[in-house]
DNA sequence: CCAAATTAGTTAGCATAGCTAACTATATTG
DNA sequence: CAATATAGTTAGCTATGCTAACTAATTTGG
């Protein structure tokens, strides 16, 4: 890997190390799991909205495509093929006729937990090679993660 | 998060729940880092093919796109565009006109290590809130992961 | 109360990125 | 040397991203 220096003089070495090789895990990890998504049928910014209808529950299109860090008419058109597809329905808000109310059908709703499933078990079946101790590591490094997305918003 | 059973009952609920954990975390990670790869000006995929040919050395079209999981039309067109860029240049193979020699130019190298800087020091910068010891646990974390996907090809 | 401004979403048109099928050009093989 | 195989391109489709310009509905200010 190579080097990487910063105008933030501050920082570690091994600070910057740790982040390269987090970074790099990632990629790594999440391109195998990806694979997975491949047998649904559906393209990845579908599945991942489709993904935040099912595990946030409904949203307007607004919201969703901040959810998504997408733009209106991108979404737009994301949400059109969902519906095609009949993974979502869509009302019109009863206070609000402007607002659309996007939800996941039971369809959908099977599409993203199957999905989901291959995914999450396609990388448990290669975590289950590690020991315990290992897998302990993994789990507090996750809950560390964690922590820091949700501080920096 | 949501419950995930499986078909393989050898693995323990807690492999799920850290492969499961471990998936969102890298999922959200890498939103957040990937939002500063718009200062390149460059698409995604081109910028992940670029990085291919700047860390790991030229590469022919059939590379490439072995090396990014994609089909040779779609490398073609992503070289087609670097090369308009002048990130790459091509060589005939002297033994084998068939074959291409891909390389990245000195802009294109100095474009990828910029990128590459800006994603691990905005990683940095928000790894540096952390004591020491949380910082080891996620260095562990990155070794683990990369001895799994190491061995399991 | 209604005209102006704001907000939600769509449409049009562009670029990028993925695919398959069908092509050209070069090498290899029988 | 003819047939086959391999490397890459072209054409044409779909999906996903953007901005600019639009429609429809709501809110606001005089």
């Amino acid at each position: 890997m190579a080097e990487v220096k910063s105008k933030y003089i501050a920082l570690a070495p091994k600070t910057f190390e740790i982040a390269d090789r987090l970074h790099s895990a990632a990629i790594h990890m999440l391109r195998r799991v990806r694979r997975q998504d491949a047998l649904t049928g559906e393209g990845p910014a579908r599945l991942s909205a489709l993904s935040v209808l099912v595990f946030a529950g409904p949203r307007t299109l607004k919201e969703l495509a901040a959810a998504e860090q997408v733009k209106p008419p991108t979404m737009s058109r994301i949400v059109a093929g969902l519906r095609r597809s009949r993974l979502v329905e869509i009302e019109r808000d009863v206070r609000d006729a402007r607002l659309m109310r996007i939800y996941a059908t039971a369809r959908g709703v099977r599409l993203i937990k199957r999905g989901r499933q291959r995914r999450i078990e396609y990388l448990a079946v290669h975590l289950n090679a590690l020991t315990r101790g290992e897998l302990a590591k993994l789990g507090a490094a996750a809950q560390i993660l964690e922590k820091i997305l949700h501080d920096s918003q």
